[in-house]
DNA sequence: GGAGATGTTTCAAG
DNA sequence: GCTTGAAACATCTC
């Protein structure tokens, strides 16, 4: 499920909750997502407080504790993984097979289930767990700039843009479908490498990741909606989906290790001065 | 039955 | 020490 704009849909799902006191936490204690940390000990800071404020960050989400019986709040940071998902139940819902930690509150159940177990579930007494503290700007913040992005696809240069595109600590929030629709939209080669891209093609992929993310927030986070019919979006993984620019078939590959969906024509393999460089002096044989 | 899924972490090789 | 790519994680769906 969860790229930002879905995380941030997700994040809201708990709102029903805010200002509302954890009468009792029940969890799965032996389950994957609780990896790294004491799920007694989270069980015990929780219970008493109350669901102050949440906030999203690329594909994390923090939840914040508060009071009564200390002035300290306690931080609940939740990734969803691949099939991660928040809900509202009733006060006295059963937990299924799926559903790892799940907060009562008097009129209500806070639920997170994950059946594949690639989430994970963070917790910070007092403080706020380290990576929260420590988080990259958001590509919709001022701070990513144009600068930071050509610096680190340089630093990269071997890899292909698709693979940088995942990497969270440059672009947190962009996951896989995120990814090939920014360079779609940017007309660019997945498989490129990120140190051959020229400037007017980093500053496509900058623009584009800002523009993606914004409209993702947009509609998906704010009015929960798919991305329309004119995106690559809704077309990636039809059978025959054609480009709804070039009518061209889609082509899908393994890219980075993630399943890349690409409009040939329109994402050259070859760069503008690869090019230029055959029409100038074309290999001999 | 098999392949693959909006994700990270870990490990080994270059 | 850094970069890169592949495998592992666990379950469900087409």
């Amino acid at each position: 499920m969860p790229e930002l704009a879905e995380v941030e849909r997700m994040r809201r799902e708990w709102d029903p909750g805010l200002g509302g006191r954890v009468r009792e936490v029940f969890l799965h204690a032996e389950k994957r997502i609780f990896r790294g940390i004491e799920p007694g000990d989270l069980a015990a800071a929780l219970t008493g407080r109350s669901l102050r404020s949440s906030e999203a960050h690329g594909k994390q989400m923090m939840f914040r504790f508060s009071g009564p019986r200390s002035s300290s709040s306690c931080y609940l940071g939740v990734h969803l993984g691949m099939t991660g998902a928040l809900r509202v139940e009733a006060k006295n819902y059963a937990p299924e097979r799926h559903d790892h930690l799940v907060l009562r509150q008097s009129t209500r159940s806070l639920v997170l289930s994950d059946p594949r177990l690639f989430g994970r579930v963070t917790f910070g007494d007092g403080t706020p767990p380290e990576f929260w503290r420590l988080r990259p700007p958001a590509v919709t913040d001022p701070e990513f700039t144009m600068p930071r992005v050509e610096e680190f696809l340089g630093r990269h240069r071997g890899a292909p843009i698709k693979a940088l595109l995942l990497d969270q600590s440059m672009f947190p929030g962009i996951g896989n479908w995120m990814a090939d629709e920014i360079l779609w939209r940017a007309e660019i080669h997945p498989r490129r490498a990120g140190g051959e891209l020229e400037e007017a093609e980093v500053r496509r992929v900058w623009k584009e990741t800002r523009f993606v993310a914004r409209e993702a927030l947009r509609r998906i986070a704010e009015r929960g909606v798919d991305p329309p019919k004119s995106w690559l979006f809704p077309h990636r993984w039809e059978d025959g989906g054609r480009c709804p620019r070039t009518g061209a078939g889609l082509v899908r590959e393994t890219i980075g290790g993630r399943t890349t969906c690409w409009s040939p024509g329109r994402q050259p393999e070859l760069g503008p001065t690869s090019v230029r460089r055959r029409v100038l002096a074309p290999p001999r044989r």
